[in-house]
DNA sequence: TAGATTGTTAATCGATTAACAATC
DNA sequence: TAGATTGTTAATCGATTAACAATC
């Protein structure tokens, strides 16, 4: 697998390609004009995409669809299962938790974690929710797990992310709408619902984006 | 204000400046220079964004901070309250209208919608759920509700999504992991928790981004 | 072989950054 | 006035698209 610098938007439309082969039959043949299209995409963008990462498809042919979905899942990482685990479990931790899209295997809820007393102890969705200072210990118990959500109160969000990086973090999904400090080696994805509703504010107001 | 083409990535940054500006003393001046570093953009960046709405800064002193805020407020029209509605009333959908976010005053969820007879009728944060039926009456009976976020399960979103068209929805926060068919003049932005996911997941293996 | 479609190189387009005259 | 910092123009950089030789 070849491997250059790759830009962080290669990334999110490898992302959106699995999405759209998870509804095509796996035994078929898709050309890179047919997956642009269905993308709103140009053909030549989907080439250029994938052989960052080395030759997919068959000349002629196209991309079998079974093998494209394989091989982006393994350039992904997500061909095997990934341990997260997430902390703050109110609400939106809840509701995130039981979301249909967890079921699936490439990644694994392997802790919950939370300060308040009450919740620690009991069990939601058939897992143990933890005292936030065991994080460290956890994570060092167990290998592999290099990926956390935050969905804490914000006032919490930044000694969260701290404990976390301690603790070998190496990925956090922040839910918070607050900009985290993080060090050099960690990243972070930040999910912030209020400025994407303010986005849509201004784009909905003109005609086009 | 002037107005040229603006791309999504300035209306984007712009959210950005609005909450990191918020941490800050009004009555407080701050240069391009100082708020880029606090965003980890260029302060070049910083001046070329605002300059795309007309002139804000001051020369020799830089932007009074209360001013900025309110004009990209204004900019991205959130000075003043914009109706949402919201259909699906799960979860997750449940958990956002608990988020703190919400108490502010630039956007109102005027109304919500479900599917589910057992929800018909009852109420959640002291607003009523209301059929999935009525969406289009509710909208053209009161004025201004140009906003839904869609949280239903899969298989519903693209029928919801239509209706929502119908209904006169101009832009649409989408949580579903599908991508939803919508006419020219309508505005989506989908939050993608498990698209986001498989990003990290692929640059937590690789140093840098 | 002829037709189709890839992978890749070159051309274009757009976004970011640098530089600086304007001006507080 | 001198120093600081804006708003804007020009230069650079990176990402997208077009074109086409390679090859199934």
């Amino acid at each position: 697998m070849k491997q250059e610098k790759i830009s962080p938007r290669v990334i999110e439309r490898l992302t959106k390609y699995l999405r759209c082969l998870e509804n095509l039959n796996p035994e078929d043949y898709i050309s890179s004009e047919g997956l642009a299209e269905k993308m709103g995409f140009t053909a030549a963008q989907v080439r250029k995409d994938l052989s960052n990462f080395g030759e997919f498809g068959i000349r002629g042919k196209g991309y079998n669809i079974r093998k494209l979905h394989s091989d982006i899942e393994k350039i992904l990482g997500v061909n095997k299962t990934n341990n997260i685990i997430l902390v703050g479990v109110g609400r939106l931790g809840t509701a995130l938790l039981s979301e249909p899209e967890f079921t699936k295997e490439s990644f694994n809820i392997a802790g919950l974690f939370d300060k308040d007393e009450k919740k620690i102890g009991t069990e939601i969705m058939g897992k143990k929710i933890r005292d936030l200072k065991e994080i460290e210990h956890f994570t060092s118990s167990k290998e592999d797990i290099a990926m956390a959500i935050i969905t804490v109160p914000k006032m919490a969000a930044q000694e969260v992310c701290d404990v976390l990086v301690k603790a070998g973090i190496k990925a956090i999904l922040n839910f918070v709408p607050v900009k985290l400090d993080i060090p050099e080696g960690v990243v972070i994805e930040n999910i912030d619902l209020y400025g994407k509703l303010q986005e849509l504010n201004y784009w909905k107001e003109r005609k086009l984006k």
